[in-house]
DNA sequence: ATGGTGGTGGAACCA
């Protein structure tokens, strides 16, 4: 079985692409993140020519998760427990959707992007990864081997290989000892980033902004991961991130990163 | 080659 996750930054926008991508990629699950539309925007009939259900949540032009699976749903979960509001009237918003597919326990994360280190966003980001862990090490509490990947846009680059300079973040949210501890403590509920050993660095990224030619200068981030436990990461046989998607006509500025369990 | 911000919505905000 084939898993991947893709911030495709608009749906609506990178549709082609992503149909494109899907038709030759043969995955059997994709996690989407900032899809950028309503449910009733999103291009479901794409898929389903594919061959894909899909599940999606969205509510408005921000934030956006989805799941395509070609193995089937069940218990689909829109959010998770305790996870934190946002803006005026706070809200919960589209960042987190969950489902079992084909035995596998899979979720779509788009974490807060935390704005700056003296925003309030920053503290939302925080408290969202906070309640993410503990919610987590429940899960694995109640069911030790369940086979469980949480895959996204993390925000985060957690260590200092993870970025093309670090002087140049200086300051900067994505490299914070605040977060670099938080997505360690996510870790430490019992995930392992299961891509990694597949993908050494330095020099490997998953993002390149779209400012000031970031990519053909390979000056990117590490941010995007798949997060499994013990009895998904015993299965993974190889992982890789599709660094050519970033290439061409109107791409994300994130790449497919991709998991095979055997 | 991989190319000098892009998406949404229709101004300003988000990333």
């Amino acid at each position: 079985m084939r898993i991947a996750t893709w911030n495709v930054n608009s749906i609506r926008a990178r549709i082609d692409r992503v149909t494109d991508w899907l038709a030759r990629s043969d995955v059997d699950i994709v996690a989407l993140q900032e899809t950028k539309c309503r449910d009733d925007q999103f291009p479901t009939d794409r898929f389903r020519d594919l061959g894909y259900d899909v599940v999606h949540d969205g509510r408005s032009q921000w934030n956006g998760v989805a799941l395509c699976s070609r193995v089937g749903f069940d218990d689909v979960t829109v959010g998770f427990a305790g996870q934190p509001s946002w803006g005026e009237p706070p809200e919960v918003e589209a960042r987190a959707i969950g489902a079992t597919c084909g035995g596998v326990r899979v979720w779509s994360l788009y974490v807060p992007n935390g704005r700056a280190l003296d925003d309030p966003h920053y503290r939302y980001k925080l408290d969202w990864l906070d309640h993410l862990r503990t919610t987590t090490a429940g899960w694995l509490a109640d069911e030790p081997d369940l086979p469980l990947a949480l895959m996204g846009d993390w925000n985060i680059a957690p260590c200092d290989d993870d970025v093309w300079d670090m002087a140049a973040f200086d300051g900067d949210t994505h490299v914070s000892a605040d977060e670099r501890a938080a997505f360690r403590s996510v870790l430490d509920a019992g995930l392992t980033d299961v891509v990694r050993p597949h993908t050494p660095g330095p020099g490997v990224y998953t993002y390149w902004d779209y400012k000031q030619l970031s990519f053909p200068k390979r000056r990117g981030m590490r941010i995007d991961f798949i997060l499994g436990s013990p009895s998904f990461a015993k299965r993974v046989t190889r992982a890789s991130i599709d660094r050519e998607e970033r290439k061409g006509k109107s791409p994300s500025d994130h790449a497919p990163v991709i998991v095979d369990l055997g």
